[in-house]
DNA sequence: GGTGCTACTTTGCTTTACAATATAGTAAAG
DNA sequence: CTTTACTATATTGTAAAGCAAAGTAGCACC
């Protein structure tokens, strides 16, 4: 499992990236990060993390009614949004090559 | 720069990978961090860092000499840190491969 | 004796993942 | 008809960890 925080950071961003496929909401997006490989996420992370978005201009909602439950709030990336993305793929790209850069190197012995 | 949320968690393992490497103090650690490619970390992020890590018992320290300033505490992985350093790897492989097949999807477009 | 590099420690702040709890709709089982 | 299960969102409080800031201190060169 992957500990709580090594996902820091990270989460946010993967949720952007999620969003940015296709609008979609919530209880789906912990479905997708399920299949992606993340295990399991807790809704108390994910919901608050996505009105953090959305109060920080990140992503916009609307609600849609569903055929299987309750209302769907939706989720779809602003100009912002789509920054920030950009943002995070070069931030990860830099952590990912340090730590591989140190990886290789304790390796080699 | 790499945003200090994203390395919660793996500031940590990259250091007991340091460790692992060669007994080595905690200034000659930040000096390092940087030719890696993890930008400058605090000085208040590194030296707590080694306290909780020998605290914990996953590094132990000697204190030596130094010809050009003050004496330096050398640390050196404990048999815990060893498998802690272990259990990073693992678990950061696991993340690392979860964004990435989240980035190759989205990519895809 | 001032400047700069080396070297470690401590205090307090902020961010964020998460547990726990609450709320509520639909549908199948019994 | 009520219990169970799945769908779906929100809120409150907690803990972990990176970092800024400030302090202490040794050595060297000008």
């Amino acid at each position: 499992m992957i500990p709580s925080q090594m996902l820091k950071g990270t989460l946010e961003g993967c949720i952007l990236a999620i969003i940015s496929k296709n609008e979609t909401y919530g209880y789906e997006i912990s479905k997708q990060l399920e299949t992606y490989g993340f295990g399991e996420i807790a809704e108390g992370t994910i919901y608050p993390l996505l009105l953090r978005l959305e109060k920080n201009g990140m992503i916009s909602a609307v609600y849609r009614q569903s055929d299987f439950g309750p209302k769907r709030k939706y989720y779809f990336l602003t100009e912002k949004g789509r920054g920030e993305l950009l943002d995070f793929t070069e931030n990860y790209r830099e952590l990912s090559n340090a730590v591989e850069h140190l990886m290789a190197d304790i390796m080699e012995e």
